[in-house]
Formats: C-alpha cells, structure tokens, sequence
RNA sequence: GCUGGUGUGGCUCAGCGGUAGAGCAGCGCACUCGUAAUGCGCAGGUCGUCGGUUCGAAUCCGACCACCAGCUCCA
C-alpha cells in the first residue's frame, strides 16, 4: 500500500500503482470532474500516470496556473491534430501555452485564412467530442528520432536531437495523432470544453529570422462557455480602451505619415503631460534631486567612448554637422555623465542625483511602432545617481520607494518586479555584474519584494530591475527600471575625492519611473479608458447654460473657475442641454455644471460629474472646495 | 526588418471596370430648450503615392509609403 499525503497533510492508503486520478474520484466527483493534473512529490504529472511510490499529491484545476497552462497545452494538441487532418502536408513546430492561451507553429506552402481557422476549430470541436484518450508514451532518442523522420516532422526531430541525454523523451498520443511532448497533458479529449481561434501570425522557427517562416495560430479554451465569453468581452474591452482610439476621439495625441513614430501631442494630451511632468518634479526635488538637461545631438565619438556604438549603433539615428559626425542620443546617460565630470566632486556632495526629463531617440524596426506604446521618440523620466558604493543600496531602495510612491499610492496600480541578469553583449567583467546584481538582490530583499529572474536581459553596461504594472484589464506593461552601473564610471573615469584625499570611483544608478511618458500615457488612458482623474483631466468642468440668456451668469461662473486654476470649457453653442451633456459624457469630462434660470435665481450651479451622475445644486464656492480638494489630493475614486 | 491583412471626405464605413455615396463631425438657418444626440439646409474627397493594363481604373496588376495582427526587440 502507498501513503499519499494530501494537501491538508491527510494521509491516505491506495494499493501501488493508484492513479492521481483514481484518488481524485475517491476524494470526491467534484475533483474528479474538474482537476487537470497533479503534482506528485513536487513533479507535475498527467492524473492517469501510476504513482509506484508514496508520496505527497497536489491537485490543480482551471483555478490554478499551472491547471490552465495544461489545459491550454492539451488544447494546442487538439489544434495540430485538427491542422494535420484538414492539411496533411503540414509540418508541426512547437505549440506552448501562454498567458491566455497558446498557439501551435505548422509549416505549411498556403498561409492560413480567416476561413481555414473556421474550419480547423470545427474539426478540434469534432475531435474534443470523440473525447480521445490522452496517453503518455516514453520512447528511445532512437525510437523518436525515427518516429517523426519516419513521419516527416523534421522539426520535431531537430528538437529531439537537441535534447540533453539524460532527458528522458515522451510523446503524447490522442487518437491516430502523435506529438512529442514533455506533457503533462489533461486525460482526453474530451475535457476541453469551450475552444476559439483568435488569429494567424507568421513566425520565425525558434524566433530567428533567418530560419524559415512558420504560421502561427493563436486560440484560447475555457472550461465554460461562459467563460471563454467573459474573455472575448475583455478583448473588446481591450479594443474599446485602445489608446490610438481614445487619442483621437479625446483629441490627445496624433501620429502621421510624415513621421511615423514621431508623436504629435495636442494641447489636450499637453495638459496630461505636463500635469505628469509636474507632479514627477514636485517629488523628485522632495527626494533630493536636481534637474538637468542635457543636449539631444551630440559627438559621435562620445557614444563610442560610452559603448553605445559599439552595442546600440543599430538603433542610433546619425547626423553630420560641418563635416563632423554626430549622433541624436538613445539615452540620457553620456550627457549626466559629462555634467558630474565638469567639475570635482567631495565625498561628502554624494549621492548626486541627477534628474532630466530627456527626449531620446531610436530606430526600432518599422514593425513594432504601436501608438505612443512604441515609438521612436519619446521622453524619459530619467535620472542618474552618482553614489558611493556603500551607498549603493540605500540609493536602490530610495528608488523602489518612489516607485511604489507612484504606481501604487498616487495611480492604483499594482506591479510586479523582474530581475535581469548579465546578457551575451555586455561589457565588464563578471565580478563587476555580480556586485551590481547582488545590490539590487539585496534591496529587494530588504523591502521584501518577490521578483523574478530574468538571465541574460540586462542592458548591456549592467543588470536592472523592472517594474510590471498591471492594468484594469489585467495586462501588464514594463515601465520603471533601476539599472547599476559600474562601467560607465569606469569609461568615463568618474571620480570623487574620498576622506582620505584620494580618488575615488562613484557607481552609478540609471532609473526611469514612469519609464516613459510617452507609453505611461498611453497605460493610464487605457487603464482609465479616458476617464482621467480630475489632477489630469485636459477639461476638469464644463460649464453648459441651457439657453442663451444664462450665458452671461455662466460666463461669470466660468471665469470664476478658471481665475482659480481650474481647466474649464464654456459651451456657449445653440444646442439642447441635452445635447451639450452628451458630448462632455463622450469627452469624459469629470464635471458638468449646469445652468439656467433656477440656478441664476438661487445663485447656485448643478453639479453633474461624468460617472455619479446629477448631483443637484450648490453654490459654486462648495463646488469649488470640493473639486479643489479632489485635485490636491489626486483622488482615484471620482464616483462621487 | 519579416509574414499576412488593410488604405475611399476630420471620424466610422458602403461602392469593387463606365467617371464617388451614407452616418457622425463642421458650417448656416429655425427652435431658447433642464441632465447622454431638435429639425431643415450647405459645404467637404486628384478614392495612400507612383507606374502599368484598358476606349475607360477607387475598382485589375506591380512597386513604394503608412497603418493593423503577430514575429523579433524594447521605455
């Protein structure tokens, strides 16, 4: 008999060779129906695999992570199955969960339709009904080698013969289909219930683009219908919020064929920008940081002392001026570094932080420029601090302090944090790049930040933690990072005088807290789907008389309003109120104040905000006091 | 940059070989109105650009440009 310790540490006895499955359904029909895999003694595996040992059993569901990652994976072997019989001749590739999904890469002569995915998702809703049993087979590196040369899946066998040795190889078989596949895998077919195919996108074998181009479909599967509808709503959501959308229909921002890329902001989106820009001011000289600026062209052979020649050259933009050469700057960095060269620094100056709101510019591939999200100018909230390195991590938690400051205090945002070690193309030493990796480990720590560890994703002077906020919608965006940095130092010869009347090398810490405002401003008006908070509303009141003779009263309330810094718009057209409120509700305006005979009788307004509705009247000095207050203390909840 | 798709007035879209149409927005007139669209009228487009096929091209073909979905990359 087996002892299989269950997750509330109860003990359970089932004769050698019990499946996972088989102590679900003893545990109860309701695990039995909804549980997709189990872990067993801290390994994942399918629920119809024999346990030969005791152990400890986990069981996970669609609730679960690890639950939907191998409901989805079980889903991507439906897809190929249905691809391979609708089109023979299809290769396939690779087919892994993600985020919320997964996708299947095949070869094939024709890429896919719109129509063809139709028809290949009937085919997977055909398969899912033939509720196919999912079976484990391990085989010989011979063995598989030969099974899928034998079957012309050349991919397949690239990826065996890549395999470690001491690996062992599996494969999945559902019905006369075969893949190779680490699993695990849900028990049939038949335990996918709500499948859609969302789109086709070329891709690259193993993402190179010298290889050849695969297609790639992308689905999605639920365990519900009703689930999988609550998704597609999400989407449209997505879609509804886009801020290419809201920036033109809320007159923000606009791009143009003359220069793709390269935003224009209007004067709406310039309110948005500089309220941020101010606010960012406010609490950076409150931290102890100078502001500068520093030029957007400079001396090409400054960049290639830096190394940015040498690792960035291909996205830099080149210009010559007098037949010298020069280059528009790709990072703030080069230009703080010559303002603390400029003249000696004491030990006791540091840490010097310097701040510049620095319009870069870079050459990303014509192919990834999305709205203000990506782009190929755009300002950076940077900084740089020049510290001793004892006071290296104080300085790093200084910097995770404001962060959270701003994505969770002030907008409501939570995060995530990534830890991105030395990459391939990097320059110093690995000594160097283990000191600077092990400052920030050791400040998140101190602050008791879980992160993730990205190996190799560093920029290339040094290791850098990132800051993932999420949005209403879920999704997540990498805006703050903190990078160390003891090259640049190095390269520049930095240098502060210490105690003891020598020279000294300072570290240096480049951090970006909004990351961009560019992208920052493109997150917060998807998160807030233009609804801004009154601080950042462009048109914080609107003020609307219902016919023309309240127009003077109105006129009198609105300049009262704006002699108090309040940003407000007079509608004064011939239109009904109705009409008139419409169009602020569409502009998202927080405030309307309404106004007609009652109102200039009892020397009062009305008060309508855009999501409480009417709120009746007031004298505007109340109204005042209260928008006033909302401003000052940046309130998020503006339902009331 | 690569793969696939799209490009018609400020916006959303119809037309898809015979010489351009709607709704919204804009402008004018009338209505002077109470919490999400008053009515009538007017004006607005070398149909992304260049070239080709054709008696004739917004419609077919090619190149380029831009945008969209991805790949890759990143703030």
């Amino acid at each position: 008999m087996l002892q299989i310790t269950l997750k509330g540490g109860e003990v359970r006895l089932y004769p050698s060779g019990t499946t996972p499955l088989e102590i679900a359904r003893d545990i109860g029909p309701r695990l039995a129906r909804e549980a997709l895999v189990a872990r067993v003694n801290g390994v994942l595996v399918d629920l119809t695999r024999p346990i030969e040992s005791d152990a400890a059993v986990e069981f996970f569901t669609f609730e679960d992570e690890a639950g939907r990652r191998v409901y989805r994976h079980s889903t991507a072997h439906i897809l190929a199955q249905a691809v391979k019989r609708l089109y023979p001749g299809a290769k396939l590739a690779i087919g892994p969960a993600i985020a919320d999904g997964y996708y299947y890469d095949f070869d094939i002569a024709r890429p896919f339709t719109p129509e063809d995915l139709d028809r290949i998702e009937n085919e997977m809703r055909a398969i899912i009904k033939e509720d196919l049993p999912i079976q484990r087979i391990e085989v010989s590196r011979e063995e598989a080698i030969r099974l899928f040369q034998e079957a012309g899946e050349t991919y397949k066998v690239e990826l065996i013969r890549e395999l470690p040795d001491e690996e062992v190889i599996s494969c999945y078989r559902q019905g006369e289909f075969i893949d190779l596949c680490a699993g695990p895998h849900v028990p049939s077919t038949g335990r996918i219930k709500a499948i859609k195919l969302l789109n086709v996108a070329g891709a690259y074998w193993r993402g190179d683009e010298r290889n050849q181009m695969l297609q790639r479909i992308y689905g999605t599967s639920f365990p519900k219908e009703s689930l999988l509808k609550e998704h597609l709503a999400r989407l449209e959501e997505a879609k509804r919020r886009d801020h290419r959308r809201l920036g033109v229909e809320l007159d923000l921002y606009s791009i143009h064929e003359e220069g793709p890329g390269f935003p224009f902001f209007h004067p709406k989106g310039m309110v948005l920008r500089n309220e941020l820009e101010r606010f960012w001011r406010e609490e950076h000289a409150r931290r102890g940081y100078q502001e500068v600026k520093t030029p957007i062209i400079l001396r090409q052979e400054l960049w290639k002392r830096s190394g940015h020649w040498e690792h960035y050259r291909d996205n830099m933009y080149f210009v010559n001026i007098d037949g010298e050469n020069y280059a528009v700057k790709p990072m703030n960095c080069p230009g703080g570094i010559i303002i603390y060269k400029s003249r000696m620094h004491s030990y006791r100056e540091l840490p010097i932080r310097l701040g510049e709101l620095g319009l870069v510019h870079r050459h990303e591939l014509s192919g990834v420029l999305h709205g203000l999200m990506r782009v190929r100018s755009f300002t950076q909230d940077d900084a740089h601090i020049f510290a001793r390195p004892d006071q290296l991590e104080d300085e790093i938690i200084g910097v995770i302090d404001l962060v959270n400051y701003f994505y969770h205090d002030i907008f409501g945002f939570t995060y995530h944090v990534e830890l991105s070690t030395k990459p391939e193309k990097a320059m110093g030493s690995d000594e160097i790049w283990e000191m600077a990796t092990g400052a920030l480990r050791r400040a998140l720590d101190r602050r008791g930040l879980a992160y993730k560890v990205n190996e190799g994703d560093g920029a290339f002077y040094g290791p850098k933690i990132d800051f993932h906020l999420r949005d209403c919608l879920g999704r997540t965006w990498q805006c703050g990072t903190i990078q160390v940095d003891f090259l640049m130092p190095e390269k520049f010869d930095l240098f502060y005088i210490g105690q003891d009347a020598q020279r000294h090398r300072p570290v240096m810490v480049h951090r970006v807290v909004f990351g961009s405002l560019e992208r920052f401003i493109a997150i917060l008006t998807e998160h807030f789907a233009g609804a801004f908070p009154v601080w950042l509303a462009p048109v914080q009141v609107k003020v609307l008389p219902i016919a023309d003779r309240h127009r003077d009263y109105a006129g009198k309330i609105n300049e009262l309003l704006q002699a108090e810094g309040i940003r407000t718009e007079f509608d004064t057209r011939n239109e009904k109120i109705n009409y008139k409120i419409r169009e602020a509700q569409v502009q998202k305006v927080p405030y309307m104040l309404v106004i007609g005979d009652r109102e200039i009788a009892e020397q009062k307004v009305s008060v309508r905000h855009r999501s409480g509705g009417d709120l009746g009247g007031m004298p505007v000095a109340a109204f005042l006091e209260r928008i006033k207050g909302e401003i000052a203390t940046k309130a998020l909840d503006n339902n009331r």
